[in-house]
DNA sequence: CGAGGCCTTGACCGCGGTCAATGCCCGTGG
DNA sequence: CCACGGGCATTGACCGCGGTCAAGGCCTCG
């Protein structure tokens, strides 16, 4: 099995001990793929069969509100990237796009789906992404309306100072839910 | 099997057919419960061994911000309730109370949980729950940045009209994400 | 009849959005 | 090697949405 597919599987099964068969079957359905910046991997309105895993760069997501670039989600090395509705066979309301150059799983939804009705590894495989996932926009919500836009700036920068290495301020300010400017005002304050 | 459990799995079981060995299976880990309003099901940053489902009445989810309840969900008939933080073994970050007397299906988490990783059926069962409540996560997500608050007061008027005829304004109001009083002049603008 | 719960309305004000100008860094081409 | 342009961040001026505080109205229930 190649060792980068390995990193992916082992992510998500940290619950469960997988049998080499089953890492066999689900890497029959994953692939490499090495993508230059600005490759759009899934477009707004789609549907799409892939999901994503990052081995190395980054890529984001987000939609349009009136023109706007608002983004949703940053994935780093290790990161998942895809969208719930493309797994539901329903199309994505995001955009997903790499923004460094960056090497990717790419993961055939369309294939591994049925194998959860007959393999139960892989029912519990896909059932820690889906966790996870829900976990994640759990916080994303509590964050949004129980923090000040200065407590989720400082909370970002404390849990992923990566981000603001590599990531564009212009970007992190809609993923914070605030705009350009008032995250510059944002910075010049906490720094007085 | 009672009749009442039936509703419950049927409803999480639309993507695949359950034995009836697995239905009773599940059902040996669901009770009945009658409760009076402002019985309190779960309490904030308590773990807490089960989830909940509405048969008749309904239930609130809320936390505290600065001493002010935040409503996170409302369970009418055929909703979930319950912390997924509690599935995880975890404090929930929630209160949930009865908020009309109401008859429940409690689910025993504890119980059920590790048989996801025998029974192939009860995993895609909770699979499905899980996934379902990821949707409404992103859902709530993307319409909380997407819509000003009369739109949003507008399309839960219109997707949820039940909510408006047995929950208190001012509990709605906050679920919203806009005070009491904002939530009042709205109502106010829209009827000009 | 009085008290408490709930909703509404008014006055005030601060956070953060928009628009516009400026600064800074860096890559490209003359 | 320097000049120009584009991308990104910052700063200032302005203002409107929605929060807070406070008062008042209207039910319902004991």
């Amino acid at each position: 099995m190649d060792t980068l597919f390995k990193n992916f599987i082992d992510y998500f099964s940290t619950n469960q001990q997988l049998t080499e068969l089953t890492k066999a079957e689900i890497c029959k359905h994953l692939s490499i793929l090495n993508l230059d910046k600005k490759h759009v991997l899934i477009k707004e309105n789609q549907r799409h069969d892939f999901a994503y895993f990052v081995i190395k760069g980054a890529a984001r997501s987000y939609y349009l509100k009136d023109g706007v670039e608002i983004n949703t989600w940053f994935a780093l090395e290790n990161d998942m990237l895809g969208s719930l509705q493309n797994f539901q066979d329903k199309p994505s309301r995001e955009t997903m796009e790499v923004i460094e150059n960056s090497t990717l799983i790419s993961i055939n939804l369309k294939q591994i789906k049925p194998l959860m009705f007959s393999n139960i590894e892989i029912a519990n495989f896909i059932n820690a992404i889906i966790t996870d996932y829900a976990l994640f926009l759990e916080d994303k919500v509590y964050f949004s309306q129980m923090m000040s836009s200065m407590d989720r700036y400082l909370i970002l920068l404390d849990k992923e100072p990566e981000l603001f290495q590599r990531i564009p301020l212009t970007y992190i300010a809609s993923y914070i839910g605030i705009s350009r400017e008032t995250l510059s005002r944002l910075r010049a304050k906490k720094t007085l």
